[in-house]
Order: structure tokens, then sequence, then C-alpha cells
DNA sequence: AGCACGCCGACT
DNA sequence: GTCGGCGTGCTC
């Protein structure tokens, strides 16, 4: 039998793979790209991934260890994905094996086999017992039963039922275990059916012949428009056609409505994937999509990486949304990779928003993306009246304006609710001194604590640092320390006493820890009957609140004057995802903003003109500041305990790009590379880390992505300033 | 990233 | 005299 090596990628942040002898007695043909081996690396054991097996290596032989063991017998990774890795790992300019390990659900990079999703469940056998059932525990587990005739073991233990309880339903043969994968339960077919308006009948027939090859649309449709409704025509005609669907939302997005409005649609099974699983769930999840028993795959960004053996359309909802771009690490794009997976797999990708980013805005316009618009809402519903309420010099109780308050008791007294939006959360952003001016200020970061009262403590909510409030100033020992300014909780507290005769809700992180909290307040909301709703950024996202018909909007101004320079288009998308949620059903919307800057003349452009005119105007700036998406960015970002190390890094990395261009700049290199930085990061210290970032942009993609292939080399090859934490953002959201 | 090896300060 | 700090260097 002939030499061979088996060419494996670790999950490690080294931009290479290592090579392994076979396991004795095993020929090439035993290895198989996409594979799982166990191998010792150094003095740790870790799980590799086969990329290939080769005749020979550039390491000498006797520096060669066997592989420990090989985990799969046919590759867990297909070819597809993995070629889909390949390209990441060198777009993100990543090391290969941790690219993989996004790929895989934890309990497969932790070795356990695929069979292990299959979980015990129990099954209904009979419809009555025969014997009357002994025993309070007995009879709840029996109800159960009556309600679905197929429980999972797990949901079962922790709903308190014990094995020996299980048993004796087993026993009076009323329930059976049976050891297999779980698929949701069909529904019954074609529930809720909705008929289309002609905007929708007409982006549907647009898009019915895109549906058999590669093609880029961007769905842009206002809020209540009725975008879901064509995702689900496109999704039954790719079905009817045998193949699978990928549906992919933001983090906040996947609520249980969505999932109920599939599964009631669709009478086929639906795997799902998101953050709220536990790892067994997340393995199901996987296992059911990538071996195609799922034909429909709902999930976050990481689902994106899900391999699909049938895939046959990709939509990804709310495609201007952050959350689709992971934020450390490997800081990938979701809907970038989602564009790149679907021309690759020859598959149409329909990419929905109501404020789509300015990046697909400007495909869709130059046409390089289908361009489709659903500009009326479906149904009865009207567009929201939104007008700006100027606060220079008027009196504000609790934060409001009178007319905003008399506006606000109008809807209660209607029998509607309300949302206030405001996007600061905690009782005060600030815990002053009267006497004194003190502040309390965090010990690890360049930020001013918060005040909650929720339980009362100091929060820094950059670091997670938490401490007690002062009794008094810890300066000049004054007793006059307050909180200065408006948070959720603040707002809260004064709006139950200006508005006694309805309940007053907080949604923000620290009300909504779980998703039974999330549920319970959801199903008191719509449950109807006036409310008041405060909140954060959370209550702009995906719900429909079908009572909610006054929106205000509290702090529009601070989202105005960003550093960023998406700044302005961020605030717009918040802005009328925030006025989408009032009055979608028969009544009338009204949004209210209370604005220091009521002349704004792009705020004024948004509510006289809509988005898609602001965006216009923020794309011709874009196009003179030759800013994203006219030119590519990259960032390079430095942190360090030492301030002057994390500069010097940037400066080490200007200079090697600086030198790398002019030695690489022949005639093929006209498009140049602008460098700008080193420069201290907004909130230059944070967690005890100082931050620094270095600006590269470039006309050209391929340019730029030559010069970071280039800067990455360098800087793993450098270790003088090894204390520096480094890394490179590829196409950066927020610039900060 | 781990985990070694390696050379200088305060302890039983 | 050792224990242990974390600065370089390597891992097929």
């Amino acid at each position: 039998m002939s030499f061979f090596v088996v060419e494996i990628a670790l999950p490690l942040p080294l931009r290479r793979t290592f090579d392994y002898l076979p396991l004795p007695g095993e020929t090439p043909d035993h290895y198989q790209p996409g594979q799982r081996v166990r191998v010792e690396f150094g003095r740790q054991l870790l799980l590799g991934i086969v990329l290939s097996s080769r005749n020979q290596s550039d390491v000498p032989t006797n520096k060669l260890k066997p592989l420990l063991a090989r985990l799969d017998d046919t590759p867990l990774i297909d070819e597809h994905s993995l070629a889909l890795c390949r390209w990441l790992a060198d777009y993100y300019h990543h090391s290969m094996g941790e690219v993989l390990e996004h790929m895989l659900p934890t309990m497969l990079r932790r070795g356990c086999e695929l069979s292990e999703a299959d979980e015990r469940v129990w099954l209904k056998q009979a419809d009555e017992p025969a014997k009357p059932l002994r025993g309070s525990k007995q009879q709840a587990l029996w109800q159960l039963f009556q309600q679905s005739p197929q429980w999972p073991h797990s949901e079962l233990t922790t709903q308190g039922f014990s094995l020996a309880q299980l048993r004796s339903l087993a026993d009076a043969g009323l329930i059976e275990e049976r050891q297999q994968l779980p698929l949701p339960p069909a529904i019954q077919e074609n529930q809720r059916f909705h008929s289309l308006n002609p905007q929708q009948q007409s982006a549907l027939k647009a898009l019915e012949p895109e549906l058999h090859h590669f093609r880029a649309c961007l769905l842009e449709g206002v809020t209540g428009s009725g975008k879901t409704e064509v995702y689900l025509r496109l999704i039954e005609q790719v079905l009817a056609a045998g193949k699978q669907a990928l549906v992919l939302v933001p983090e906040i997005g996947l609520t249980p409505q969505t999932v109920r409005r599939f599964q009631a649609r669709f009478n086929v099974p639906i795997a799902m994937l998101h953050s709220g699983l536990n790892d067994r769930e997340r393995l199901q999840g996987w296992r059911q999509a990538s071996e195609g028993g799922a034909r429909i795959l709902i999930g976050t960004r990481s689902a994106v990486f899900t391999p699909m053996p049938d895939l046959g359309l990709i939509i990804l909802d709310e495609e201007h949304d952050a959350s689709f771009k992971q934020q450390d690490g490997l800081r990938y794009s979701a809907r970038d990779f989602a564009l790149v997976r679907a021309h690759k797999a020859g598959v149409p990708i329909v990419l929905g928003s109501a404020t789509p980013s300015l990046e697909t805005l400007h495909n869709a316009l130059s046409g390089k993306y289908l361009h489709l618009k659903l500009s009326q809402r479906a149904g009865d519903a009207k567009a929201p009246s939104m007008k700006l309420h100027s606060i220079l010099h008027q009196p504000l109780t609790a934060g409001f304006a009178q007319p905003v308050l008399n506006a606000m008791h109008k809807h209660i007294s209607d029998g509607k609710q309300v949302l206030v939006f405001i996007n600061r959360r905690g009782f005060a952003p600030l815990l002053a001194c009267r006497d004194c001016g003190w502040m309390a200020e965090c010990r690890r970061c360049d930020a001013r604590l918060t005040l909650h009262q929720y339980p009362p403590h100091l929060h820094c909510h950059h670091c997670d640092f938490q401490q007690g409030i002062p009794a008094v100033c810890p300066q000049c020992g004054g007793q006059h320390v307050e909180g200065i300014g408006q948070g959720t909780e603040k707002i809260q507290d004064q709006l139950a006493v200006l508005f006694p005769q309805v309940p007053v809700r907080r949604v923000d992180r620290d009300t909504i820890r779980s998703k039974q909290a999330f549920d319970n307040l959801f199903d008191d909301i719509h449950s109807g009957g006036p409310c008041i709703l405060v909140g954060t950024q959370m209550l702009a996202k995906g719900h429909h609140f079908p009572d909610v018909t006054l929106v205000v909007v509290l702090d529009a101004d601070a989202g105005l004057f960003s550093a960023d320079f998406r700044g302005m288009e961020h605030s717009a998308q918040l802005i009328c995802q925030v006025a989408g949620r009032a009055g979608r059903e028969e009544a009338p919307g009204e949004v209210w903003i209370q604005t220091l800057y009521a002349d704004h003349p792009l705020l004024n452009l948004l509510l006289d003109s809509g988005y898609h005119a602001l965006a216009l105007s923020l794309l011709q700036e874009r196009q003179q500041q030759q800013l994203p998406p006219y030119s590519h960015m990259a960032l390079l970002r430095s942190e360090c305990e030492d301030r002057t190390q994390a500069q010097q890094l940037l400066q080490q990395a200007r200079a090697f790009v600086q030198q790398w261009l002019q030695t690489h700049s022949g005639a093929s290199w006209q498009a140049p590379v602008t460098l700008l930085g080193p420069f201290p990061a907004i909130m230059e210290r944070r967690n005890g880390r100082f931050r620094f970032q270095l600006q590269f942009y470039a006309a050209e993609r391929s340019v730029l992505h030559r010069t970071a292939a280039a800067l990455v080399h360098f800087l793993e090859q450098h270790k003088g300033l090894s204390k520096v934490r480094w890394n490179l953002d590829i196409d950066p959201i927020d610039t900060l």
C-alpha cells in the first residue's frame, strides 16, 4: 500500500492545515473531505475535519503523527458546503478550521454521533384508561397526552414528571416509549390562506420565472404590505418541486407567531435553529435539515451554514437587520454569505425589508438584483400618520410635551394601546452629584454607569460591571446624588402616575430575561384592553400589536448625529420599524416623534417622502464621499490594556500596508487603497482595554482583498506586540 | 488558541 | 534553596 497523508483543518486561529498519517490499514478511499477525525495536536486532543488526502507532505515523515480515530464513514459536511466554507475563510481571512467550527452544532464538534439527536419520545397508545388512574401526577400526565399524542422525554421531565410515573402509564398500556427523531408535527394544510392584492400578485408573477436558477431579489415592502404571504407562496412552489427552503430571520424576529404561521400553512416537517435552543435541539434541527427530513429550515444567522441537500430557495427577511452580521470572532455577514450560497447552489434568494440597507438598495437600483416593491398595506390597514413634534423651549412633563400626553390620553380613552419608544434601558443614564458635579463612571470603560432601580444598582452596559448606589457623593460627601435623564424604568414609573387608570408595561432586556416572560407579556398585550408599553429596540422588531394605535418616539435625536456614517440610515430604519407597530388593523395609526431638531432636513425627508426617498438621498451622499456601497471597506481593530501598544500595532500595520502597496502597485494596480487612522475607537477604553482602529477603503474589492490578505499574513508572523489583540472586519457595519 | 520551555523575584 | 510570574515559540 502506498504512502499517503490526510490534510486536516483544526479549530485554531492558525491559517493553515496539518497533515496526519492515516489509521493503520486504511487506504485513501477511507478519507473523504468533510469527515471528522480525532488527532493529537501537541499535547492536546482535538477534533478536526478532513480536507484532502495526498501522497506527500511538506512536513518530514518522521514528524507526522498518526490520526487517533476517524469518526465518520461518510462525510458529515458535503463538498458543496465545504467549498462554501473555503470561500468564507478566504473572504474574511479566517482559518478554515474556525469556519468549519461555525458550521457544526456543538454536539458534533464534541464528537457526538448524528444519531444522538434522536430523543426518547412517549407516544399515546390508547384513548381511555382501562382503570381510573391513581395519583394526581399520573392524571396530570395523562392530561398532557390528551392535548398532544407525542411528547419528548426531556420535555416531560422538565415539567416535573418522573420516569416512574411514565412507566406506570406505559404499564397501563396508555403510552409507549420510542426512540426516534422527532419532526415537528404537520398541521392541516393551507390554514389561513390569504388572498393576494394586485401588488403581491405581480411580485409573485415576477418571481416565479426565477425559481429555477440563481437570482437575487429585493422585495421592498412597507410594514404590513404582506411580504410574508409572498414568501409563503414561493415556498409552496419550491416544496411542490421537491426542494427545500431556507428561511433566515433576525435574532428577535423568530417569534412563535412566525413559526406557527409556517406550521399552519405547510404540511411538511419544519426544522428550526435559533439561540433559544439547547445543544440537542440544535443538533436535531441541523440533522433534520441536512438529511433532508425537514423541508423548511427557519433560523437565525448561523443557520445559513446548515447543509441542505435539496436547497431550492433562500428567503432572508429584514435583510437590513444588524443581527445578520456577527460582531465578534469570525465577523461574517449571513446576508452576504446567503447570497454567495444561493449563487453557488444555483437557487434564488429573496431579501425582504421595509427599509433595505443602502448596500442592498444600491444593488437593486443598479439592476444587479431584481427589485420588487409592495407599497400598499394588505387588507384595509392604512399607513400611520407621522409627525415631528418640536420640544425646543417646550415645558416637558416626565419627558413628554403636553400635546403628546394629550394624544396619549385620547388613544387610551378610546380603549387603544400606546407604545412609547426610548432606546435607553435602566432608570437614568447618569448618576451625578448636584453639589460638586461628580458622576458615577465605570472603572473599566470610558462610560457612565447607568442607574437602575429595579433592583437598585449601578450598571455598566458595556462591560456588565455592577455596584451599589452610593448614599452620599463619594467626592464631596453631599446628599444630593441623583439620576439625570431618563430610561425605560423612570418613564414607566412616571407614566404609571400620569395614567393611573391603565397598566404601564416595560419591555427591555431587563424585563424580558426569559422567553417565557416574553410570551406571557405578549399574551397579556394581545388579550387587549388599553395599556401603555414602554420599551427599547426590542419593541420595534417583528411583533404585531394589533391594538396599538399611537407610537411615541422619545429620543429620535440620539441617532441623528452619530459618529458612524451609517447613523442616519440606521435611525431611519428604526423609526420606520417603530412606526410600523401602529395601526396595523382597521384603526389608523399615529406616530409622534419628539425632537429638538424639528427642521432637520433628513428627518423631514423621511417623514414627508418616506424611507425610500431618504435612502436615495443618503446614497447620493455616500457616492459623493465615496463611502460604501460606492467603495469597499475593511477595518483593523486592536485592543490592549496598554494604550501605546494598541496604537503601535496599527501604526506598524499601516506602515506595512503602505510599503506593500508601493511594491505591489504595477500597471494592473491603478485602484489604490485609502488608509485612515489609526485612531481611537469612539469609546476608547472598554472592559479595561484601549481600542484603536485603522480603516481601509478601496474602489476595487479585489485590491482590498489582496491587501487584507497580505496584512493578515504580516500580523500573523509579526509577534512583537503579542499582548495586543487584533481583528480584521471585512465590510464592517458599525465603525465606532 | 493551548501548552510547553525558560529565565528572574518573594517565600516555606 | 524552590514556587511561580508571564514573555517567546511551536504544534503535522
